[in-house]
Parts: C-alpha cells; sequence; structure tokens
DNA sequence: TTGAGATGATTGCATATGGAAATATGTCGG
DNA sequence: CCGACATATTTCCATATGCAATCATCTCAA
C-alpha cells in the first residue's frame, strides 16, 4: 500500500510545476506581468486599505522579504503600486495598490481565470473541480489572508 | 459564484508553494538533496533500466533541459548518477542511477513520506487524503511517466 | 529613561533557472 | 547520396531568489 498522503504531494507538486509553467507565458504575454507579480496584486486588491506590509506580504506569496522588495520595484515604475508609511511604525513600508493597480489585477484575474477554466476544460465534472478546490483550501485552513 | 476552476488553482499554487518551502529545509538538511534532485532521482528509479535521456527527464520535471543538465552535474559528481551513451542516436545521454544512487534516493524517499505524513497529519481523515491524491492524480492523466 | 532584544526593510552575495545560440547528430524526401 | 529540417545537449547571458548582514525603529522590562 502506497502513503496516499506521499501521493498526494507528489501529484501536488507535479500539478503546480505544470500549471505554473503553463501560466507563465500566456500571463506574461498578455499582461507583462509574472504569475508572482500577479498574485501579489490580488492579495493587496483583497486586503483592508489594499495595502500590506512587505514582510506580510511576503508570508502570503510563501517567498522571502527580500524578494518582495525586489518584486514590487518594477510594480512601482509601472504606477501599479504605491508606499505608504505607517504613522505608528517608521518601520513599516506598506504597499498599496493604485488605480492603474486595481486596472491590472482585474484584467490579469480574468485571464487566469480563463487558464484556470482551460487547464480543467476535458475531463472534469464541475462537481470534482468543486471538490478539488475545497480539499486543497483545507491545506491552507491555518493560513491568514487567504485569496480565495 | 466564484469559479471553481480559478479557486482550485489558486489553492493549488499556494498549497505547492508551501509545501515547497517546508520540505526544501528538511530534505536538504537530511541528504543533502535539493526537492527537484530527490525527483529527479525518483523518476531515474522508476524508469526502464532506471536510466532516462535529459530531454526526457526535463519533461517528466517540468524544467528546462539546460536546468537538468545542471542539476545532473553534482549528482555525477556525488557519484549518484552516471551517464550512459545510446549506441543507435549518438545525440543522446542518458542519466543512470547508480548503485549509490538507488540507496539515497531509497532514504530520500522515506523522508519525503514522513513530511507528507506531517503535512496532512491533523484534521485530514484518510479517505479524504485518498480522494485529493485521486483528483490530482487525473491533473496528470495526460503525461506519461509520472512518479506515482 | 535606557539598554537588550525583536521586527521591518534593504542590499550584497551566491545559487538557480529559462531561453537563445551553438554544436553534433539523426531523419526524410528527392 | 544530399540538403533541409528536426532533435539532444551544452553553454552563454539575463533574471530570479534566498540568506546573511546591515540599518532603522519598536517593545519591554528594570
Amino acid at each position: 500500500m502506497t502513503n496516499s498522503s506521499f501521493s498526494a504531494t507528489i501529484h501536488l507538486l507535479n500539478a503546480a510545476a505544470r500549471l505554473e509553467e503553463r501560466f507563465a507565458g500566456e500571463l506574461g504575454a498578455v499582461h507583462g506581468l509574472a504569475l508572482k507579480e500577479a498574485l501579489l496584486l490580488m492579495h493587496l486588491e483583497r486586503a483592508t486599505k489594499q495595502r500590506l506590509s512587505r514582510v506580510e506580504l511576503a508570508k502570503r506569496l510563501s517567498t522571502s522579504p527580500s524578494t518582495v522588495t525586489r518584486l514590487t520595484l518594477p510594480l512601482e515604475k509601472l504606477g501599479l503600486v504605491g508606499r505608504e508609511a505607517d504613522p505608528r511604525d517608521a518601520r513599516l513600508a506598506y504597499v498599496v495598490l493604485t488605480e492603474a493597480g486595481r486596472r491590472v489585477v482585474t484584467d490579469a484575474r480574468t485571464t487566469l481565470q480563463r487558464l484556470s477554466s482551460d487547464a480543467f476544460a476535458d475531463r472534469w465534472a464541475e462537481e470534482e473541480i468543486t471538490s478539488l478546490s475545497g480539499l486543497l483550501g483545507r491545506m491552507a485552513a491555518d493560513q491568514a489572508g487567504n485569496l480565495i
């Protein structure tokens, strides 16, 4: 008997790698955004005041604070995000979604939704997708600030 | 109503990122292997004659041929894999698992199984994990040479 | 109030990775 | 057989990323 946790893990890593590969190309071609940049904007969109500290973004993206710093640089130059200080804590440098950023993230999400639908288009019943989504969602049950 | 494909996709990417982060540390500490190196060895172990061409490995790992070339270099120096030519096609440079590689991959898989079990330890019923594994496996149904 | 330790952000450095180019070899039609 | 095109591998180059060090600021206890 094969360890089912192991089996799920291997399948999960494989599926994610394939999806990322598949998404990166089209998302970049359509919006000039990397997948992680789109996810970053989506986190901002969903946050209170549409802003988050860099450390908080790093946690939600499962990446390092330094990566967030470098990820936001080009987005700031493009005017998709801005920078805000916290009056109570001068260490914080919030990343805040701009009006232009709101437009871009809306479009990018539409593209991601289409790509997602395509990925499940064949051989999948709606209830199977819902079941999969629910189970995967449970893996993030302990996590704050989920996108969905 | 939220697009369930989109929801599943977002959860999938998030779950994979968290698992990779979690696994990388311990796998490296225990065996000195990166997650992708362990997966590479596992693919070889499962293949006919325990060998695969670099292009085939790239497909199965969802990475580029150049990455496979560089991934195998240190593994070869460690004696975990070797190189074999194909008598019929001089372009091919098979990556073949060595006896030392077999031992290492057995140990690494044991570690991965333990880490996987830990990841699902709480809040998960066996049948839920099996269901998740089955659904994720369907996402790879079109793929040749699956690990599981 | 003050000093020790914690936290947020950035930067330097080393490593990882993809894509294009270069090279070698194979295949196929004429 | 020959040339055009395809395929496998490697290398070059640019980019991406994590970690450790650094700096600034905050918190808390004495």
